[in-house]
DNA sequence: TTGACAGGCAAGTTGACACTTGCGTATAAG
DNA sequence: CTTATACGCAAGTGTCAACTTGCCTGTCAA
């Protein structure tokens, strides 16, 4: 799949679009900080392998980088792809009064 | 599936991100319209139906319109769903120079 | 070194969805 | 009325991806 399909399949889920949730509310966690914030905040019981797959997701989008550090890998999140989208079909800014 | 799901999920798929690039060339065509003009411009080789099916998605999705008149049925873009993906995860504005 | 911790890899299963197929309905032209 | 046009509906099919399951690698502490 080209870059541009692996964008909007990335966000297409919404799993994956709670992971960004989160990375947009923490920066910089790691997997199982994910997993542990998934399941408490919004109830999500997915598995650690299962988010694992979905940070691969975003990651090959574009959406989210990784930092290696000892055992520890550290996701931060990458909004400037989304840009794309409002560029491909313009959105009428509203209400400028 | 929830209204913000059916927005990602319509435009998630390939052939309707190129309907919605025929809309936004031209606006308020039919379903035969599309269909010829995705066939020659993309190449697309989408039957009726599919086409079909996809304006269905994209009008649960609130990005379509349509509006009937006599035997013809006409299909108008909105793009403003769209800015819930930028609101949500809010993209810096680069290059200010 | 032993064990716990953080994460990776790959095969198998299941459900969602894009597409087809066939028929039905309504409008308009001849 | 007959025919063609424009579109709708619904069941069946096949493919893809989300998830599970099981095992493996690398890092750090005791």
């Amino acid at each position: 799949m080209d870059d541009e399909g692996d964008l909007f399949k990335a966000i297409g889920d919404a799993t994956r679009r709670a992971i960004l949730d989160e990375l947009a509310d923490q920066d910089g966690q790691t997997l199982f900080e994910i997993c542990g914030r998934l399941t408490m905040k919004h109830g999500l019981a997915s598995s650690r392998q299962a988010i694992s797959q979905h940070l691969g997701v975003l990651e090959q989008a574009g959406l989210v980088h990784t930092r290696r550090e000892g055992r520890y890998k550290f996701h931060h999140l990458d909004t400037s792809p989304l840009r794309a989208i409002t560029e491909r079909w313009p959105v009428d800014q509203p209400d400028p009064s």
